[in-house]
RNA sequence: GGCGUCAUGGUGUAACUGGUUAACACGCCGCCCUCUCAAGGCGGAGAGUACGGGUUCGAUCCCCGUUGACGCUACCA
């Protein structure tokens, strides 16, 4: 069996696009790119942006995550028009609040056979995985299940045995265009039979993310190129459904300086660190925008008479209703681009410097000398002071941008360089992992020492040396709370990054 | 490993989709301005368009191959 599938006559029903994030941490610059692309091509054509949370996965669920991303997106300019908080024709917008239509489609696939039962546990999955690896070859289900009879399984239905539902992939091909690259083909043999439904009863993104799209009359489905490999499952499942195909748009996926896909670990990712590190939201949308291309050259209207606009803040400044009017999606580049923090930080001098001195001392007011931020401040230094004017001598760091302690400083008395370094390592995955507040913090980092035998003094030690500069300061557990989870993190991340370069040259 | 996608200076982009000394911006270097540092102004280095073949009078642009990078390969999204 052939599937191809040609571009939905789509020409007079209303656009309406979507961006489906996951709650499951900081809200990613990720999200915004590709929510920025959508915005534009809503807002364009007069269409309808649609903010959908595909919160499906509860092992990774992050109660606060959902919030922030509100926040973000909207700090950005980036507005929907349905939504969770706003409402919609087409809701609940939250997956988690949609099993029973998930639950009654799935009844649907296994009524027509183009989904099967699967009762294997995940053990079993696993063990087979590790014989295909040992075999060399590829680790796909094998379709074990596929022909259980109904026997068989009425027996495991009535023992009550968990199960997951897959899809069952058939023969042949599947060949989908993508709006930017053209037909792309895949063969069914390197298509899995996917699980629609997890054993907990939730569906997975592939069964959630098609089902919504039809149901919302989705016409455009733009998101990121990772998932160009997981698109003929998709057009599968619309098939087996009898359902029209939307549009699909791969965008390239944003890079670290070393060309692979954008992690916290190599770049600040979080909406919430540029938020908090004073980053400002015009600087980060027009920075978004300038990845992938997209924007025309403002010269071709130009006559030779006149000097070609050479101004970068012709060819590179814009705002987003710029954006709006002059983006042009046939102009997207599909290179992966390299998200650059110093470019970004250029762009964002540049927007500071054309504030007004009442908006920068408002900007100023808004973020890092917020009253907020000082509350929480005042309460760390108060008995540690003598005078107000030694506020600063104790809290600069929670003001800068660069804090590098010298090894002096950070290298405890009776260990090398490289154990600090290594403990540091040590602390960053569990400070990653760790809820920001004193009652997770203190007992995780306490057990880490403990595990690899380091005093709580040289433990807290480290950690105060690398995030103030500092052997002095106030109380580490309360600044860190203070300063925020995503710029302690960015500046533990900092810390470890330049001490290997440092170690490197030094070689 | 398999499958897929991509490929213009270090980075982001431009080049009427075949005709340019391959342009602009960031970064870097130098000079000017200046009490310092930024900002600003001026100038410079840096790619011959991943590589190799075609097609063409002519390829950054079209075709083929190679290489490299990246993505996917979960009861994650």
């Amino acid at each position: 069996m052939t599937n191809s599938i040609s571009t939905p006559d789509t020409s007079d029903t209303p656009i309406r696009v979507r961006i489906a994030p996951s709650p499951t941490g900081d809200p990613h610059v990720g999200t915004a790119y590709i929510g920025l692309i959508n915005y534009l091509y809503a807002r364009q054509r007069d269409g309808k942006f649609v903010l959908r949370i595909e919160d499906t996965d509860r092992t990774r669920f992050v109660a606060t995550s959902e919030q922030e991303i509100f926040h973000s997106l909207r700090w950005l300019g980036l507005t929907w028009d349905e939504g969770p908080d706003l409402g919609g024709p087409y809701g609940p917008y939250r997956q988690s609040e949609r099993t029973e239509i998930y639950r009654q489609h799935v009844e649907l696939l296994l009524a027509n056979g183009t989904a099967y039962r699967a009762f294997e546990t995940p053990e079993e999955l696993e063990a087979l995985r590790q014989r295909q690896i040992a075999a060399k070859l590829p680790p796909r289900y094998d379709g074990g299940h596929r022909q259980l009879s109904q026997l068989q399984i009425d027996a495991y239905l009535a023992e009550g045995r968990p199960f997951v539902v897959r899809m069952k992939v058939p023969a042949g091909q599947t060949t989908f265009r993508d709006e930017l690259r053209g037909d792309i083909t895949f063969d069914h043999n390197n298509v899995d039979d996917q699980v629609l439904m997890k054993s907990d009863g939730f569906p997975t993104y592939h069964l959630a993310n098609v089902v919504d799209d039809h149901l919302m009359h989705i016409t455009d489905v733009i998101r990121a190129e990772e998932w160009i490999s997981s698109t003929p499952k998709h057009v599968l499942l619309y098939n087996a459904f009898g359902w029209a195909i939307p549009r699909f748009w791969h965008m390239p996926l944003l890079r670290n300086l070393d060309k692979s896909k954008i992690s916290k670990r190599k770049n600040p990712v979080s909406l919430i660190y540029y938020r908090q590190a004073g980053f400002l939201p015009e600087a980060m949308i027009n920075f978004l925008g300038l990845m992938g291309g997209g924007m025309p050259a403002p010269t071709a209207e130009l006559t030779p008479a006149q000097p070609a606009a050479t101004k970068s803040s012709e060819t590179d400044i814009f705002t987003l209703p710029d954006m709006v009017t002059r983006f042009d999606v046939k102009n997207i580049r599909l290179g992966g681009p390299v998200f650059d923090l110093t470019k970004l930080k250029w762009l964002n001098g540049e927007y500071i410097r054309a504030l007004t001195p009442e908006a920068f001392y408002k900007a100023l007011r808004d973020t890092i000398l917020s009253d907020a931020y000082l509350q929480q401040i005042a309460p760390l230094i108060q008995t540690r002071v003598e005078t107000l004017g030694e506020f600063g001598n104790l809290t600069h760091f929670l003001f800068a941008d660069d804090i590098m302690p010298p090894s002096e400083v950070f290298i405890p008395k009776k260990r090398t360089i490289e154990d600090a370094l290594a403990f540091a390592a040590e602390q960053l995955t569990v400070l990653e992992a760790t809820d920001w507040t004193h009652e997770a913090l203190e007992p995780a980092l306490k057990q880490l020492g403990e595990a690899q035998q380091w005093s709580v003094k040289e433990n807290f030690m480290l950690l105060r040396a690398i995030l103030t500069g500092s052997t002095m300061s106030p109380p580490l557990l309360e600044s860190m709370i203070v300063f925020g989870k995503s710029r302690t993190l960015d500046r533990v991340r900092r810390f470890l990054e330049t001490q290997k370069k440092l170690a490197n040259t030094k070689k």
